[in-house]
DNA sequence: CTGAAAGCGCTTACAG
DNA sequence: CTGAAAGCGCTTACAG
């Protein structure tokens, strides 16, 4: 069973040398490219096969020189919307790591909430000659221009975090938005009883991506109606993003509907958790939320919240990265769509999560 | 907010220009070889601190030519005990992605049934000369004669799955056990109300690793004791790993105790799936074990487990290879101790789980 | 359509 | 203690 390996690297040379032909012309049938007659090429594509020959990445790597660019367009994170920072660090792994093999990686940061800063980052990357950008779109239709002038610049693009379908050139990588609405529900289930009153929770300044959640919000229900409970759902919306201004709506909402559990859609379930912590007169209901900021990860920690649902919007960045070095350097063909691991973080399993 | 990078990347030769050396110097320094002065070491030192020098790993790949290689030595997987086969699928990426570098990774199988399997296949590894050996140990005595052997011979070692503390040079990659119990312990305290019957079953022919199992034991026990529900705990022992030994074995004892729910230490846990499949007129307890194997992860789907543990033994595989890469190649220090993350998968996200 | 030669940025003998 | 030269396995002009 054990594997084998022979001392000897089956190199070029060694094609070249079976073929009677110069390393040049192996070369050219190695990268598909024309000049080479029919009968040449079948040749060398019989031997390359033959002798199940491996190229040496180091060698490609060091010839082509570090020409390789790439450019990475996500939202700037601001103080309560942590989950940007997340994606940013696997963003500066991948930076790093790939730098080794002298490819140039550049960060764009926008505003989600100005669309201007992110037309100017668009026409920045422009003054730059990239192969390829990774984006996180948020704003749709300036997304669909800028991806239609990368590719008539021959910009590879590739999505992260949510999609807009069939439009990048290489695909996507992150959640799958239904399943963790599913997900949220199924641990709902274990947590309360028949007949509990659920509350359904966006907290999100502008709600701008109502989409977004509210996908979470039909896997969730989805799941709930057929297991048919009895349970009571109930959806509100909290326009904001600081604690001080959510808290007196919570306060509000919390008095009207009295739940058992509250399921947060994002990443403002902390906010939740630090509300019901200044609040320990409260009867404490039930909390899920997402993403492992520091500060969810503080009310998992307290017993607050019950389960946090993570997707690794770190992964999702420096997986990016990492199909783009395959698709260039191992001429690989990349993703089409991938999506991320759906991870359940409780008090007792948060301390080993990601490192 | 931009990462900058110079087109032109700052290498040995600069250094060289610099400090008025031949580039062959400025590689003693770098690598930390003798033979330089004191003055000159200290002058290229400087310099290269002052220019942040990267080294280019494909160059310096390159120039080592492919003379690295590896062992990997693990037990062999059976058809009741597939948790190796996940490990050597690990391993097998790792193979893939390495051999692209030139790095030569030879793995031997050995049964956990019988040490003398283990002693062949150290002395097939000294046949060999490999720069390193990846190492799960079972055999206590064995291995550290091994390891002894290993270190007079300047091989580096590295344990995954189980850790004999301190014996090995480069460290551990693995589970923390203890976790993993008091994690199955929070789980349960979800699925079953107080006073409820809690039967812990240990599953495993012969019942070598004994102290492996205890340890996940204690932290279950230690979170509920804990926890104060006045739940009842039995610990039951079945010295089987096959569904004909352990079905009669089973029934007797879920006669006897009555439980609500049982936790399986270990990945046998998808017999304990089948048993209650197959035995439908009995009233099913709530099930949680371990290991994401096909066959637990057909009764999670269907309904009969509740909760998969998973501690991802593929991915233990794989970070032992990648560590001793960045051992050699980028000369880090690689690890010390690394614990896996430890993952919980239900019905609703297991789809997504590791691709 | 094909080949000889230079070069990528390192490391490795070898010569002094 | 130091340096000149060859070589790792590819790719890239350039010449024919």
């Amino acid at each position: 069973m054990s594997e084998q390996y022979e001392k000897k690297k089956f190199g070029i040379k060694d094609i070249a040398r079976l073929a009677n032909v110069s390393i040049a012309t192996v070369d050219r049938v190695l990268n598909n490219r024309k000049d080479v007659s029919d009968k040449t090429r079948a040749k060398i594509k019989e031997i390359i096969a033959a002798n199940n020959y491996q190229p040496n990445l180091y060698a490609r790597a060091l010839s082509v020189k570090n020409n390789l660019s790439f450019a990475v367009i996500i939202p700037r994170t601001s103080s309560q919307t942590g989950y940007w920072q997340l994606c940013l660090e696997g963003i500066n792994k991948g930076i790093q790591e790939f730098s080794s093999f002298g490819i140039n990686i550049q960060v764009f940061l926008y505003d989600q909430e100005d669309v201007n800063t992110f037309i100017k980052s668009t026409e920045d990357i422009f003054m730059s000659k990239f192969n390829a950008v990774v984006i996180a779109p948020i704003f749709t239709e300036k997304t669909e221009e800028f991806i239609a002038e990368c590719k008539s610049r021959n910009i590879q693009t590739i999505f992260i975090n949510s999609d807009v379908k069939g439009l990048s050139s290489l695909g996507y990588i992150g959640p799958d938005l239904y399943s963790t609405g599913r997900l949220a529900a199924n641990l709902t289930s274990y947590l309360v009883p028949n007949n509990s009153k659920l509350l359904i929770l966006n907290v999100a300044k502008g709600l701008n991506n109502y989409k977004y959640l509210e996908t979470k919000i039909d896997g969730y229900k989805s799941y709930l109606d057929n297991l048919d409970r009895g349970y009571e759902i109930v959806v509100k919306d909290i326009p904001f993003n600081d604690y001080d201004e959510v808290a007196p709506e919570l306060y509000r909402v919390y008095e009207q509907e009295k739940p058992d559990l509250i399921f947060v859609t994002n990443s403002r379930v902390g906010i939740i958790g630090e509300f019901f912590f200044n609040h320990s007169s409260l009867k404490k209901p039930h909390i899920i939320g997402f993403d492992f900021l520091q500060v969810n990860v503080d009310y998992l920690a307290n017993g607050i919240v019950d389960f946090l649902i993570c997707q690794r919007p770190d992964k999702q960045g420096y997986l990016a990265l990492h199909y783009l070095y395959k698709y260039f350097l191992l001429k690989e063909v990349a993703i089409d769509h991938k999506s991320m691991p759906i991870d359940i973080l409780t008090i007792e399993n948060y301390l080993f999560y990601e490192n």
